[in-house]
DNA sequence: AGTGCTTATCGTCAGGAAGACGACTATGAT
DNA sequence: ATCATAGTCGTCTTCCTGACGATAAGCACT
């Protein structure tokens, strides 16, 4: 097939987020309201166009930075504070998920440390913290009471496969330090893996399992006791990205 | 941010294929030479534009079909012939990615058990299987005594991704099977093992893994003596996608 | 028919990882 | 002082895996 300008169709490229957390014990996404049609006053994923010289990630980081304020953790320079996971997710395209036009949105994944309070270009109520069940179960109240209606768009499936992603990466994976603040304690990260998954884990064998895989966890030499009881250890997260053999998820 | 239908810049779409296939005991995948510029002459890998009216699914399987007369597999349906396995990969849209023009291109990862001969056009000299090695190296010749040049555009890194994502993916679900005809022996599911993963695996104890793992692999009653020697029991594909516990790849 | 080669299949054993759970430690609250 | 809360160390049993011996059942020779 010979190059023609006119041969292939004209699309808008997004990139729509799924921000998790991990607050008061539950695993939350960042939700925006949404302030002109369709799907006005919907809550939906924060995203926005793909600017023309702009790589997809780029973008993605881009977006982040506007509606939390949280910068990308580069690799690079590790120890970093605020620094937020973030990672390709999948990308929709199904020709009728934007009523307007033909748009393609290359979701992406981001993991961050439980943070102060959502800012959507400075209101507050345009932007929120919910649980994960609350924001996919059809219908039903939310805890103020406000009506909840499903997410716009796509942007259900879209948070359902970030979920799933975020579940299933934190078995053969460190990302579940992603979600603690830059010094945290075995405890902490245990109710990490208890948030994500929805379990109750052994705190003992949970104890020796991360601290027995190599690269895992640094201890810094701190303790703290913010968590009340015992003090416990402080720990880095170390440099091993992936765990083996890999963290259990228990069945049901 | 109001709606204005001039605020973002028009992209091309395009679905990119990293077709994978187990043959003479090594990883292929699927090659087109590229007829026009840019990249002229030089291989790259099998793809297209997505219409105006398609899914990104169907796109990937229109193309899939047009390059290789593969049919998708359906869930739905399950036990089909010359079926096979195609998901989503990873979306690339560096702005710089193609010289023409800005193109987002959704990679997709397919893999089939070993066919006769590829088409492309009806012109074999213009698509082959070659080893994933072969296709990633840099340089060198070709087994045919051709000068091998890098992948167009940026096909070496999805062709890598794609690999990656096929080597781990048969740890944990029983996608290996996609590699094998609808009934197989235990023997040829190792083989794909091995080559997928480059390795050497026990016979015993992969033999004891695979018939040991529920809803892996379902009897048929037949028997075959294809491979030589004492004649094998030939299995079809059960209905458990995900293996627990896992596959364990030897390190190193 | 017998020998050798190939592949399939079953069995045994030792080492390691994980679940269940007892015991002890070190803080703050009453 | 006592209790509640969390953290940390051990033990025991069970399961899985890797290493590997042994047998089975075909084919190709002689």
């Amino acid at each position: 097939m010979p190059y023609d300008p006119s041969a292939f169709p004209p699309f808008a490229v997004t990139v729509d987020l799924v921000v998790l957390t991990v607050r008061r014990h539950s695993l939350c996404a960042l939700a925006v309201r949404r302030g002109e049609p369709p799907f006005q006053g919907r809550w939906a994923l924060p995203g926005g166009f793909v600017r023309a010289d702009e790589d997809l990630a780029q973008a993605a980081a881009r977006e982040l930075a506007e509606e939390t304020g949280l910068c990308v953790h580069d690799p690079a320079a590790p120890a970093q504070d605020n620094g937020a996971h973030l990672e390709q997710l999948a990308t929709y395209g199904d020709p009728k998920r934007d009523p307007r036009m033909r748009v393609v949105s290359v979701a992406h994944l981001a993991l961050a440390p439980d943070l102060p309070a959502p800012r959507a270009g400075g209101d507050a109520s345009n932007a929120r913290w919910a649980p994960v069940e609350e924001l996919l179960e059809q219908g039903g109240y939310g805890r103020d009471g406000e009506p909840l209606a499903p997410l716009a768009f796509d942007h259900a499936q879209i948070l359902a496969d970030g979920v799933e992603r975020a579940r299933s990466k934190i078995e053969y994976s460190s990302l579940a330090t992603a979600f603690c603040p830059p010094e945290f304690t075995v405890g902490e990260l245990r109710r990490v893996y208890e948030a994500v998954w929805s379990v109750a884990l052994d705190p003992r064998n949970f104890h020796r399992k991360v601290t027995g895989t190599p690269g895992f966890l640094v201890p810094t030499g701190g303790t703290t006791t913010r968590q009340g009881g015992r003090p416990a250890q402080l720990f880095r997260a170390g440099g091993a990205t992936l765990l083996n053999p890999p963290m259990l998820r228990p069945e049901v």
